[in-house]
DNA sequence: CGACGCGTTGATATGGCTCAAGAGTGGTGG
DNA sequence: CCACCACTCTTGAGCCATATCAACGCGTCG
């Protein structure tokens, strides 16, 4: 499942990695350090990759060279669904990734695998949903909004609990985020410094931060 | 294929209606007046609906009542895609409206009909690439920018060629198209005022556009 | 040590929203 | 057939949120 800004997120339902180990599998695992691609819009689509771990970040550039972050993979997001066989992003790793290759064309043919074409099906009607959630937020938030679903989502799926509160790794920068809410990164910067002045998270640097009021945080996210 | 406001479709790629039309069509056609409802957010969904004639409008709502329009459906378009057995967006008639119902579990179950299943798994993901361009516009065009990309889209779509120019029939009403593309009745209004003012289309009453200025058009969708 | 990239902050500009009023437009009933 | 009403569309005025432009701090790397 990808991390998009959705308020109601499916039950948290983890691939099955045995049956995505299966026959199918083309290679072991691919490995990318960070900052490299895995691939870039356009490109011929032999595969659809599962996040093993790691984080990578899926993105649309139009001619004039604004980007859209379409979104951020983390462990077991299913990435790279081609359409006409060909990618329409591209994916790069946030951080050191690995992934697991499976063959695209398990879409097109269920006989190859009917178990792994049931799943990937699946995970594009779920991405779907969660690509139209993301709507709401890119066309009816306010930036505080957006930013403060980003967090919560965020901490929802990866945040790790401590005794000071949720505590979210950010790796990606102020432009990534930017590009993902459609921002500007000074309006990112900003939200997260009214955030911490109000009380509602504390940064621990700026890719780690800490979420001190939970409940504030929510009411953040889709204000009246 | 949904009517975003992509700026490179896919050629286009009528759905064979020879198969659409074969044993796995669970009632003949199902109409529809304009205004009324083929299915709400959260209902199950027992069908997948490709439209034969008329246009339906996709929309989103959040809990405090914003409303986001996911997309308009033209006659060719597969709308009712189910996550986890249900419609995650209501579906209305803007016209009357047919639509050709077809069992969802096909998406399920390849076995049902091989044929039925591959086209409504290409149509998914060919709906995972029109809504990721749509982002593009949500995220990253100024106000004149999407009006006049909702234009030509729909110009390139459904658009009738005339002396005049094209003639693109908009059943839509302004705050419909101002949920689709995130904007205001207002500001939606004042941009057909200015693309008139400025000799790229002419108005036909409000639900009707004339393309004076196609070249223009295209480069108000888009500037730097 | 200096250059660079990134994040933050400040000052200002402005695009689109909000509030408000008028102008069609279509439907209904007298 | 016309008067009225309800609704949508348009237009105007002002404001606000966010973009833009600019400067600075800080850490990293050569």
């Amino acid at each position: 499942m990808y991390v998009t800004t959705s308020q109601d997120h499916l039950p948290a339902r983890a691939p099955d990695s045995r049956r995505l180990k299966g026959a199918i599998r083309i290679a072991r695992t691919v490995t990318l350090a960070a900052g490299q691609t895995l691939f870039r819009e356009g490109d011929v689509a032999p595969s659809v990759y599962e996040i093993s771990s790691g984080i990578v970040r899926l993105t649309r550039v139009t001619e004039n060279g604004r980007r859209q972050i379409i979104a951020f993979g983390y462990p077991g997001d299913i990435v790279g669904f081609p359409c006409c066989g060909r990618y329409h992003a591209e994916c790069d790793a946030l951080v050191p990734t690995t992934l697991v290759p499976m063959r695209a064309d398990v879409l097109d043919d269920p006989a190859i695998s009917p178990a792994l074409h049931a799943t990937l099906v699946a995970a594009a009607l779920r991405e779907i949903r969660l690509m139209q959630d993301h709507f709401l937020m890119l066309g009816r938030k306010s930036a505080r909004e957006k930013l403060a679903s980003f967090i919560d989502v965020l901490a929802r799926r990866v945040g790790h609990a401590t005794r000071a509160g949720a505590v979210v790794d950010l790796p990606m920068s102020r432009a990534d985020i930017a590009d993902f809410l459609g921002l500007t990164t000074e309006t990112v910067s900003r939200g997260f410094t009214q955030l911490r002045e109000a009380g509602i998270i504390a940064l621990r640097g700026p890719h780690r931060v800490v979420i001190l009021d939970t409940a504030r945080l929510r009411a953040q996210t889709e204000c009246d």
